[in-house]
RNA sequence: CGGGGUGUAGCUCAAUUGGCUAGAGCGCUUGGUUUGGGACCAAGAGGUUGCAGGUUCAAGUCCUGUCACCCCGACCA
């Protein structure tokens, strides 16, 4: 991509109604912008990571075996009253009405959508475990929407939903989607302990649900880490005394995090109602068992500019970085602009991701700045410099040191 | 949803006790000079001061209402 196809812009200066890290310097490097509170576009660079970063859960989803679908946005609010979730979800509905007296609603979950989905195929315990998910736009009609990305009205989320003949079967689905969901965060860079496996209220179905919270003085929940087990339990269920729910080690240690993801046995809650019933081998109608996984591609949008960020801007782990390469000529010379150009070519051929910085009449400082602030993971600069050293100088946006190396082994190096 | 704060150019902000044609920086346009850390000179374009009503000779400034945004709290399937 070269920047000045771009239709987007950098700002120098942050938007004054940024309330977080993450929408500051997401607005500032024109990866979104806001529309309402809550409510924000994906602005082409934007996109690029919020899609790189449902391709890594998608992949670790269709891993143990989950069915991608996409359930609609509408629902009818008759659905919710099946389950009494009318009267519960009221204040986060968004709702509408269709043609005649029908009463809309704006999906803010999809259990009550997901369960009769399910139902229609399924009638045997040969038919079972099944798991479906979708990624879809979620409405909650959030009292305060705040922190960018980390708490919208409007938000993305990976929602799956997985059937089972009994809780044995279901608890085992659960281990390994648990197992799936730490391979996500590692490759999204949230791994190597940032984000811990936390117990949190299961409410009356089972003792427990497990969150991932992800460290971070933004979060909003507070959590006690053991770090022997690398578990912790949320202040909202955590009594006086606290202890590991794993080893009862009663010396935790208090952390703010953001919730990346929950994972909950739902059992019956749902399965109850709609009547989703299977026969089992001796004939018997059986009320399947269901358990329900979540993560917000948004909000894990959000979560890794936070923790990943200078003063200079957003420092991207490579997995989500919108494009690998920040490539810029700098000086007048054209044998520079030529050779960037010809460069450009080449990563582009090899598939390299590439954003080239072709403006023409912008200044070195400002083409330096802005690689900063868009934070790509290699910045290769072409200049006059650069050409009497014999090559090129690639720099990483981690790290302080540059290094001059020779154009025709770009390739080897960033491939 | 309760309490508080703020709305002025695309963005960040000024504008004395109400007083003249609402200004600046950034960004944008044109011309020129520049080019390794957000360059410089010159000339321009850009405003229903959130919206509606009121007080006044006179309102960006005061009053009422309303909408939006931000903060604290509550809420968070």
């Amino acid at each position: 991509m070269k920047f000045s196809q771009l239709f987007t812009k950098t700002s120098k200066t942050a938007v004054s109604d940024a309330d977080s890290i993450n929408a500051k310097l997401l607005t500032q490097a024109g990866f979104i912008t806001k529309q309402m509170a809550g409510v924000y576009v994906f602005l082409p660079l934007g996109l690029r990571v919020l899609n790189k970063i449902e391709n890594t859960i998608r992949e670790e989803m269709n891993k143990i075996g989950g069915n991608e679908v996409l359930m609609p946005t509408l629902t009818l609010e008759e659905n919710y009253e099946i389950t009494g979730r009318d009267k519960t979800l009221t204040d986060v509905f968004y709702r509408t009405s269709g043609a005649g007296e029908s009463k809309i609603v704006l999906n803010p979950t999809h259990e009550e959508i997901v369960t009769p989905l399910v139902q229609k195929f399924v009638f045997s315990y040969q038919d079972l475990p099944k798991s479906v998910y979708q990624f879809q736009t979620k409405f909650r009609n959030e009292a305060r929407a705040k922190s960018g990305l980390l708490r919208g009205r409007e938000f993305r989320m990976k929602d799956m939903y997985s059937f089972h003949a009994d809780e044995k079967d279901l608890d085992a689905y659960y281990e390994e989607v648990t197992k799936a969901y730490f391979r996500v965060y590692d490759r999204l860079g949230l791994g190597n302990g940032r984000t811990i496996l936390t117990y949190a209220s299961g409410g009356a179905f089972s003792k427990y649900s497990h969150e991932y919270q992800t460290l971070s003085s933004i979060g909003e929940d507070t959590i006690y880490i053991c770090e022997k087990c690398q578990v912790a339990v949320n202040k909202e269920i955590a009594d006086e005394q606290n202890v590991c729910p794993k080893c009862g080690n009663k010396d935790l240690k208090e952390e703010k995090a953001i919730e990346v993801g929950n994972i909950f046995k739902l059992m019956d809650k749902f399965t109850g109602p709609f009547k989703f019933l299977y026969q089992n081998e001796k004939g018997e109608q059986q009320v399947a068992q269901m358990g329900c996984y979540g993560i917000g591609p948004s909000r894990i949008m959000g979560t890794i500019v936070e923790v990943y960020n200078d003063e200079k801007g957003i420092i991207w782990p490579e997995s989500v970085a919108p494009y690998k390469v920040h490539l810029m000529s700098l000086g007048k010379e054209e044998e520079s602009k030529k050779e960037a150009e010809k460069i450009y070519q080449e990563l582009s051929q090899k598939n390299i991701e590439v954003l080239f910085d072709d403006r023409g009449n912008s200044s070195a400082g400002e083409k330096l700045a802005d690689a900063d602030l868009i934070g790509l993971p290699y910045r290769v600069v072409v200049s006059k410099k650069t050409m009497e050293k014999g090559g090129v100088e690639v720099k990483k946006r981690n790290e302080e040191n540059v290094e001059i190396i020779k154009a025709k082994d770009l390739i080897k190096i960033l491939s």
